[in-house]
DNA sequence: GAACGTCGTTCCAAGAAGCGGAACAGTAAA
DNA sequence: TTTACTGTTCCGCTTCTTGGAACGACGTTC
């Protein structure tokens, strides 16, 4: 097994842990000798590896077939509690759900990527779709334009260095310069939208949320299939409810 | 390093990976040179282990500390959401702690242990303790009672051998025989019961939920302070509540 | 402002630990 | 019973991890 790609002194068998649980969470359960075969390793280093997980508790095994072990959930929920304030954004994001009827989250910046932290359906909201602990590109949504749009210059020009700009729809953001204009209107107007820029029909605005230093934290988002998010309902109602709502938050984690 | 105790032909790189990833969520962030004496490892050792993590995402560095990273809410909500029903489950606890005020929960057994899968906190719940991902003794436990209560006795005698019957608090059961009585009693009443077996002044009620074979799925459950839990209550409105709604569950994933 | 302590990071030779082919075992279908 | 799959164990070869030591970057103290 050579070098490869990633940089010198990282711990190989650490990532091939890390690409098991990758490979099992996207295929859902596995046997030893088909995960052995997608990934391209031995079945008895597969079988190690497996059995080194599951008697860590990482993983279960049911029968023939390994699975993700609930343990992840703890560590999962840890990465989200151990922030402070992040407890109130929970029923922020419940509140704004149960108010407007459609998807709302709540969304922080990590490595680059739009990860999904809170997300509460409204009851007309699309059950579909991601979820909690999802992961997508920046700059063709409305939270991560909100996001950025507070980022000092370099950052984003680093942004667009290391992860590109995705073409994932017509509509999406895919030069420089007009990614910096964007950036210069959300600042401006103090939210960031998504107008059919990630997927096709579907319609969002987000609004930052900032720490008590002057950093942003993540921003709250709303959206919705386009027919029924309506510009003046979007831009008076639901825009007014977000930013009344990152203000609470803000205040909060202020005095707190 | 020697083999120690651990079954022959583990990945031992894997271990000391996940043992990094425990004391992160353990004492929050760390540095290189905390972590390395904290597990006893030389620092260039830790180094390494923390820089591989963090290439793939798996932590995130803020400034000289290390901190768990959003990725494993990925992972952790996708060890929930897997298997089918879960998903219905969340509403259902959510109604659960809505009616009854209290903390409400579904749990489910791993490992030998009973983890906290869903939870939602009513208006009087108590907001400390255990959250989701938990994972505490299934002897002790009301939802644990419950469930080990469908078990066949061997395998309630596999439990109490490899795990013992710790006692926490003086109401604990701890002797095997004692054990064996009170899983009769909760199969026959149809509901677990744990006073103040798990933290003095705590009081709860779990009922099982069967999967659409006659395994059990897990148990919903719910509990608060002994003095606002009063027999009356406790054993005619919220059992009834738990026993409609694990019947609600238990139908849908019948017929789905 | 020089010297010190403390942090994180890089380097590289020694050897311990992971690798993986092959043989074995267990199960279900033909 | 045979065949064809699974998962699991074994063990010698060799690769990859190891960790002490040196380096670099702060910040604090005298």
């Amino acid at each position: 097994m050579v070098a490869e790609n990633k940089s010198h002194s990282t711990v190989n068998s650490v990532e091939v842990a890390l690409r098991i649980i990758e490979t099992l969470k996207e295929q859902g359960g596995m046997g030893v000798t088909e995960l052995a075969t997608e990934l391209d390793l031995p079945k008895s280093t597969t079988h190690r590896y497996l059995k080194t997980l599951t008697e860590n508790e990482y993983l279960v095994q049911n029968g023939t077939t390994y699975h993700i072990g609930l343990r992840f959930l703890g560590v999962g929920e840890f990465s989200r509690t151990r922030r402070r304030g992040f407890q109130m954004v929970k029923q922020k994001v419940e509140e704004i759900a149960e108010e407007t009827g459609e998807k709302a989250q709540f969304i922080v910046e990590e490595h680059g990527k739009a990860v999904y932290v809170y997300q509460e359906i409204g009851e007309k909201g699309v059950k579909l779709g991601w979820g909690v602990g999802t992961r997508i590109d920046l700059h063709s949504t409305s939270a991560g334009k909100a996001i950025m749009a507070e980022w000092p210059e370099e950052r984003v020009e680093e942004y667009v260095d290391t992860h590109g700009l995705r073409e994932l729809t017509p509509h999406t953001i895919t030069s420089h310069e007009a990614l910096m204009e964007e950036l210069e209107e959300t600042r401006e107007r103090g939210y960031g939208i998504n107008e059919q820029e990630h997927v096709d029909g579907f319609i969002a605005v987000g609004v930052p949320v900032h720490n008590s230093s002057d950093t942003v934290l993540g921003a709250l988002s709303v959206g919705g299939p386009v027919n029924r998010l309506q510009d003046d309902w979007l831009e008076q109602e639901v825009i007014n409810l977000l930013l009344g709502m990152a203000n609470e938050l803000e205040l909060n984690l202020r005095y707190s």
